[in-house]
DNA sequence: ACACGCTCCTGAACGC
DNA sequence: TGCGTTCAGGAGCGTG
């Protein structure tokens, strides 16, 4: 599922291809994801040179020449692919690809998604912070802005799990499930505490290790990148090894613990853990 | 302001 | 083998 740092892997993978080209052809083959894709959709776009591809939590962000910002999400299935259009032949397009995209730069992009919980639509470029999708989002976790001081102040407000608060896109912007199964391992604290309960000195673990987590996972993500140039391929989804998410029934990995992980559900939701080393 | 449950969707995994 | 059921989950939305 796409979380921030996968989120931030296709960033990064499409911004070589699309910066500074121009959108030959734009194709919506549905009305809708989770939301209507704009009716203009193609039109807008269209003839239309991108200037920047940004990303804000898991939104990618593309900026058009004196045109809309449109906003990309991946929802928990979406995916982007790139292929080389003038490179033998061209893969048949599936049922589930509901975008295309086309540059002259002869790339061709996918946008993927089954379970259609994603989203694409329009925001003005001059009102971008202001667009309802990112208007009370919380900081980037990787920002000057998320720090311990407020994490506290957040914290101490909320009577819920601290997993389910982690989660909270108001609260700090782009951690899904896995990565806060991950941090609240890491930081040695049990998710079914409740926000309110963490004391400042287990605020000021909690925060640098949410910061290595989304780093480490960007950088696994980075080195996932092939060079589009040479290699077609699906961007964003990479190999990465977590020491408690999905781990069920397995041996932490604490030096001395013995525990096992552990799987509960919060909010409808599989959160994993060592009862023993996170207290 | 916060908490919580419901909803969208499809493919994979599982049980009989 | 095949059918039905359950589960996965991001995040907006309505209700309390």
């Amino acid at each position: 599922m796409p979380e921030l740092p996968e989120v931030e892997t296709v960033r990064r993978g499409i911004a070589p291809v699309l910066e500074g080209a121009r959108f030959l052809k734009v194709q919506a083959r549905r009305k809708d994801l989770r939301i209507p894709i704009p009716d203009d959709f193609s039109f807008e776009l269209t003839g239309k040179k991108i200037i920047k591809v940004g990303r804000r939590s898991k939104y990618i962000l593309i900026h058009i020449e004196d045109g809309p910002v449109v906003i990309l999400h991946l929802g928990m299935s979406g995916k982007v692919t790139l292929y080389k259009l003038d490179e033998g032949a061209t893969p048949e397009i599936g049922k589930h690809d509901h975008l295309i995209f086309e540059t002259d730069g002869g790339m061709r992009m996918i946008y993927t998604d089954p379970r259609r919980f994603g989203l694409v639509t329009f925001a003005d470029p001059d009102k971008l912070d202001e667009h309802p999708l990112l208007a009370s989002m919380g900081p980037e976790p990787l920002s000057n802005s998320f720090h311990s001081d407020y994490l506290m102040e957040k914290l101490a407000k909320r009577k819920s799990p601290i997993k389910n608060v982690l989660l909270d896109q108001k609260i700090i912007a782009g951690l899904g499930n896995i990565y806060v199964c991950e941090a609240l391992f890491r930081a040695h604290i049990n998710p079914e505490r409740h926000a309110a309960t963490l004391n400042k000195r287990e605020v000021e673990a909690l925060v640098p290790i949410i910061n290595d987590i989304i780093r480490e996972a960007i950088a696994a993500g980075g080195s996932s990148l092939k060079d589009y140039a040479q290699v077609d391929g699906e961007l964003g989804y990479f190999q990465h090894q977590f020491q408690a998410y999905g781990r069920e029934d397995q041996a932490c990995i604490n030096q001395g613990c013995g525990g096992t992980i552990d799987r509960i559900a919060q909010s409808g939701r599989s959160t994993f853990y060592c009862k023993r080393c996170q207290l």
